[in-house]
DNA sequence: CATTAAAGTCAACAGTTGTTTACTAAAAAT
DNA sequence: ATTTTTAGTAAACAACTGTTGACTTTAATG
């Protein structure tokens, strides 16, 4: 699994590995391969699974970091990123696969995020103004947090790993995108339109 | 070229298709592969080139179709969904290697995308609060509204083709997402904080 | 310590891959 | 009408692929 994990991550899709170079990478013979997995994707499932374990595990360490209160928001995207830098490997895996992989891959991270913007959701439901709005909208609050934090991730891991000042401007960027978000959440009426008739998304993508 | 993105499309990656595979499906001997592309990397750069070239198309007609100027955000985001689904393999392609494909695909897409986040930028700059705010954070909001609708695509692609009722829930949730965008970047002051103490982002992603 | 289970090895297989070279049909340009 | 360019073909190559069955080593268990 460390040997697959390491391919991807120096920027191989993970379909396109075959078993042979994964053994070989592994230091093994390719016959070894059956005595852990059926086939290929038994072994991306299973890191699927592995990467995702240690992705909760950050989370739940972002979730119970105390925090100066004030800016709350900028210290978890800093512990989140620190955490990010030191498990390279298993990001660029999930990041690389979600959209790239093969179905069974794609299905499974697409379950675990949607399993994340739910507990999201849910804590968002303990504050002010957010407890008023319908689930509906907190999850869709939610789900557009993890994605620009999943886009972001993408855009940080494409980065070499030892730029600093590049990675300190993507941080920022991130914190303000959040930011703008969180202004938006609490501007958001469920019912109600924009303000003004016009809008912003002439060019909208 | 037309073979690739099918196949793409139907679900795989653009870096596990053989030369073989590719001609077999355009009906031509493996040799003829190369009277057109020297290898499989200039057939994936034409590619990105090509679909990219039917976005800008789609993005020109996005901005300049006339609206009912109420809720104008709803309507782009109609009128883009549209467009997708009129060219969904070539969108299925570019979703699918922003971030899993080769690294001079990805480069090259990621090129592209600083494109229409610059673009974008610029037709803010345009809009009441929006022209005094710094070109920083216009991009900012730029980036953040084209990845919701990246990621949004990405969604909506796995979709059956023939799944109204789920795409009409993506892309409602899609234009509220755009909404709260608008909305915080309405509430955005480019040197200030969160109004009050605590976040909301305890559980970031 | 003996036994059993797990992980690894070796050699072989049939199939697929990328690429080459020399040759041919069709289309475009002269 | 003839030359030249373009697109396609056929056959062959060495290299690599996934998978197999029969053995051997290593580790854990009773």
């Amino acid at each position: 699994m460390d040997a697959a994990i390491r391919e991807v991550a120096s920027g191989r899709g993970f379909a396109s590995l075959s078993l042979r170079e994964i053994t070989r990478e592994a230091g093994v013979v390719p016959a070894s391969f059956y005595r852990h997995f059926r086939d290929m994707d038994e072994l991306g499932l299973a890191l699927v699974d592995e990467t995702c374990r240690q992705l909760r595990k950050l989370i739940r360490a972002v979730r119970t970091t105390k925090l100066p209160g004030n800016n709350m928001l900028a210290a978890s995207v800093s512990t989140f990123l620190h955490y990010v830098n030191a498990n390279r490997s298993a990001f660029h895996f999930l990041s690389r696969e979600r959209y790239g992989g093969s179905t069974p891959i794609r299905a499974a991270i697409a379950r675990e995020i949607r399993g994340f913007v739910i507990d999201l959701a849910a804590d968002f439901s303990e504050y002010p103004h957010f407890n008023q709005l319908p689930r509906e909208d907190l999850e869709m609050l939610a789900s557009l947090l993890v994605n620009t934090v999943v886009s972001m991730l993408g855009d940080l891991l494409e980065l070499p790993e030892d730029h600093p000042d590049a990675k300190g401007a993507l941080s920022e960027k991130l914190s303000k995108q959040m930011r703008v978000i969180v202004l938006g959440g609490l501007a958001w009426q469920p019912g109600k339109k924009l303000p003004s008739g016009e809008s912003i998304s002439r060019g909208l993508s």
